[in-house]
DNA sequence: TCTATTTAATAAATCGATTACCTATTGTAA
DNA sequence: TTACAATAGGTAATCGATTTATTAAATAGA
């Protein structure tokens, strides 16, 4: 059964394309006869407009991008569904574009993207190569808006939707504190990158203000792969006054984590508390099951993606930058520390 | 900074429309002198031909869709890489729609994809509904090629990737009951649908094989979301001869029972063996990892893509059934039980 | 009744590419 | 030199919608 043209419903409905398109279109200046008409034609050819010879026309694709770095962290997953949700009811189709962390993929879907006439890009993981930064800028020159989600580009105002990072990492830790831990190691992402340095101040605002001492030896950073965790308890088991609790700013490592420290014997929390971030689905069915920072990981693809429209559609205007709350879930692999 | 057009590459070069468009589809009738000059004129102005005028001229937009029920789950993340991968090396683009287990959802993609003149469909999550055969239906009677993932559509003989659903569980069972485990309970997806149905004769087969009583009251079936695991648990454990060993057809019901079981105070692989279906991500990350029988499943979204694609490009026509190994992934949560 | 105004619908250009068909130029053979 | 073929490139229609300017018809006003 081919498609049917809105000229093979201007035929039988006896009117003219014009018509048909306002009718569609919902123009106030047709007559609700030829309206009637029109409908009751279209609805017997199953006549639906092409989107593509609209965007064509009109000069908008109504779909956007959504570029991330890896879709099999589970971080991602509630991003793509809250970005979805709103994009749907809006009439706007996602294109998904995850590069595998491969800036040449990544080029390559800026490339198709814009080619694709797409009318809005939403970013995650961020890398601050330069390579990637002039992209970007590529990308907003011709007028095409951007969201990113969890971090922007180094000194490059742009649409974000973020949480606070240092007011983060500081409630998860003084939590600990409050349990009566004093010394808490730390793994976190590499350094360079700012939002991990911003959770490190957390961390340590959090010490200070306790009166804790810092000391860089509880400290592991590295790129957050199950990898890490197991250099992280190496080092931190090793040292004569191990650590009796771990906060790692990913659940994907704390995980790793509760198991290596299992591995070792000890227990969780009773020998050591272990508290994560992100409050990703499985967090809640480890066991035991995750403390933790939870972002509001489905919000933000739901505000990114609002913003996002409100640009494209010109309701919005000026660069925004939305903070989310972040909130802490307790469960149950921290614990009171014995003295 | 405008997309420039063909119109103004011709212009400036000095040639027609025709040859700058003959020039960027390779056609040979063009002299290597013009050709340099237009491509000369193209990189100047950052010319690429625009998807959206193409798509309406050749009738083809160059993009796939991709349904899921729910890319929350982990099993898709995987699925979606592999699309992705093969999809972009053919210059296809993937829109991606999720339906979180809405019909309304499901049947606004159909609209959507349909209206796009999506050039071809991979589905996963087949609900089994009539409406949504319905849909299918009408899809491909426009000649839209459709691959299915893990299950087709009952009696409809169509394009599928899956695997061996009766072999691989008889492969897990039988494992169990190599070591020794002679009560197994089974934790399956509902009965009604045929995948599991397969999934559950699979698992009788090995009892017989083995000469095996099978009990009914060892297989609990249901939605497979971590609240089965806690029903199952509560029924097996209640019984005179409780099992030693469980076996569920999905890592994320696997987790749920690792931990209501060992909250129970009893040890994973030590008092019962646990073993999954899947092996997704964090099967190998959790505490007793898990032993599991893995699908291929960045392989079963690679596999239906290049499918699809042959079938878009008319390179295969006949529909055709893809059925890939599984495999026995042997971690920490099974072991010999004690007689 | 005649003009002015409002309303409803149409004609035709346009968006940016592709392609079947045509033309002009050059080369080759007789 | 003439005839013909081969080569390179151009002309114009086309894909399916939208929209501006225009016309025709209906209504109102005097």
């Amino acid at each position: 059964m081919k498609r049917s043209t809105i000229s093979e419903v201007a035929k039988l409905a006896g009117v003219s394309r014009a018509t048909v398109s306002k009718v569609f279109n919902n123009d106030e200046k047709i007559s609700k006869k030829t309206r009637d008409k029109v409908l009751e034609i279209a609805k017997k050819l199953n006549y639906q407009p092409s989107a593509i010879a609209r965007s064509l026309r009109n000069k908008k694709s109504k779909a956007i991008g959504l570029m991330l770095p890896n879709i099999t962290n589970p971080f991602f997953p509630q991003v793509v569904r809250g970005v979805e949700e709103v994009a749907l009811e809006n009439n706007y189709v996602v294109i998904f574009c995850s590069f595998e962390e491969q800036f040449q993929k990544e080029s390559q879907y800026f490339q198709l993207l814009d080619n694709r006439w797409i009318d809005g890009i939403i970013f995650s993981g961020v890398t601050g190569d330069k390579e990637e930064k002039e992209y970007i800028q590529n990308i907003q020159k011709r007028g095409i808006p951007i969201v990113f989600i969890d971090r922007g580009i180094e000194g490059h105002f742009s649409n974000l939707v973020a949480i606070d990072n240092e007011e983060a990492t500081f409630k998860g830790t003084r939590y600990l504190i409050e349990l009566g831990h004093k010394r808490i190691g730390f793994v976190n992402g590499p350094g360079e990158v700012k939002l991990f340095a911003k959770r490190l101040e957390g961390y340590k605002r959090a010490l200070q203000e306790s009166g804790l001492e810092f000391d860089k030896d509880l400290v592991v950073e590295g790129k957050q792969n199950p990898g890490v965790a197991e250099q992280a308890v190496k080092q931190f088991l090793s040292q004569k006054k191990p650590p009796t609790a771990i906060f790692a700013t990913s659940d994907l490592v704390a995980i790793a984590l509760l198991r290596e420290v299992q591995n070792r014997g000890l227990g969780v929390p009773e020998d050591i508390s272990i508290m994560g971030f992100d409050d990703v689905p499985l967090a809640s069915l480890t066991s035991p099951s995750l403390t933790t920072v939870a972002q509001p990981i489905y919000k933000m693809g739901v505000e990114a993606t609002k913003l996002l429209i409100d640009h494209i559609e010109k309701k919005e205007t000026t660069k925004r930058k939305i903070i989310l709350d972040t909130e802490l879930v307790i469960r149950e692999s921290t614990a009171k520390v014995e003295n």
